[in-house]
DNA sequence: TTGCATGTACGATTTTTTTCGTAGACATTT
DNA sequence: AAATGTCTACGAAAAAAATCGTACATGCAA
C-alpha cells in the first residue's frame, strides 16, 4: 500500500533522492537554508517517516543515516497522475502543454521530448 | 494572497469548474459516486471554502448555488509549478516526459504538442 | 394541520500534520 | 572531573483538515 508523503515530507525525501544517505543534521541545515525551523521538528519528521516506513535507517556512532525508500520515479508517477486525474480531467496532453507554457525550456530539451513524442507514435 | 486548496476542496472545485454554478446537492451527489462521505460533511467544507473566499455563493430559494472563485488556469499553474520545482528540480521538460510516458495519449493530443514544441522553438 | 423531505447553520469531535521542549546518553574540551 | 556540544527519544501541544450529529427552517403532500 503506497503511503502518500505530506508537504514536508517531501521535501526531506526530495533532499535524501540529491544527496543520499543523508544525517538528520545535513537534511535539517539544508532545510534551514529556504525554511525556519527547529531541528527537533526535522528530527521528529524523520523518525515518524521512518515509522511509517518512508525512511530507512542505520546507526553511524551516535547518529543515524537516513535512507529515502521510496523510489524519487514512484513518488513523481504517483503525483503526476493524481494531478492529471483531478485538475486536467485524465488529459497528460493538457498538463504537458501547461507545464510546457510556464517554464522555460532549452533547445535541448524541447528537442529530446520531440523525440519522445516519436518513440510514441511508432510504438504504438 | 493565493490560497492552496486541500485535496478535498480540490475534488469540489474540480466539480465546478466541469459544471458551474451548483447546489451542495449536486456536489455532493457526484462526489458520492468516487467516495463515501456524507451529506453535512460536505456542505460544511463548501462553507469553509466560502469563508476562504475559494467559492462565491448566491441564495436560490431555500439552497444556494455556489461558484469556483480560484480560477482552473490559476490553480493548475499553481500545482503544477509547485510540482516541478519539488519533485523535478525545476525541469519541466523532465515532468513532461514522465507525464506522457506514464498515459496513454491520443495521435491527435501528440500533434497538438509537437505544434506548441515548433512555436515555442521560434518564439524564442 | 400534521408529517416528511430537504435545506442551512453550528458545534464538537476525530484525525492528520507540524512543531518543539525537555531529558538523557555520550564524546570532547578545559 | 566538570562543563559543553551534539545526538536521540519521547511526550505533548498547536494547527490544520475532515467528519458528522443535531437543531431548526421551510416547502410540499397527505
Amino acid at each position: 500500500m503506497y503511503i502518500k508523503p505530506t508537504d514536508s515530507e517531501l521535501e526531506i525525501l526530495n533532499y535524501l533522492w540529491q544527496a543520499g544517505p543523508s544525517t538528520v543534521r545535513a537534511v535539517h541545515d539544508a532545510l534551514s537554508e529556504t525554511k525556519d525551523v527547529g531541528y527537533t521538528t526535522t528530527l521528529k519528521l524523520m523518525q515518524i517517516m521512518h515509522d511509517k516506513g518512508l525512511l530507512y535507517r542505520t546507526e553511524q556512532g551516535r547518529s543515524h543515516i537516513y535512507v529515502a525508500l521510496l523510489g524519487q520515479e514512484e513518488t513523481q508517477q504517483n503525483f503526476v497522475g493524481k494531478m492529471v486525474e483531478t485538475l486536467f480531467q485524465g488529459s497528460a496532453a493538457q498538463m504537458v502543454m501547461q507545464a510546457l507554457g510556464n517554464h522555460t525550456t532549452s533547445k535541448e530539451e524541447l528537442d529530446e521530448i520531440r523525440e519522445l513524442l516519436n518513440n510514441l507514435e511508432n510504438n504504438r
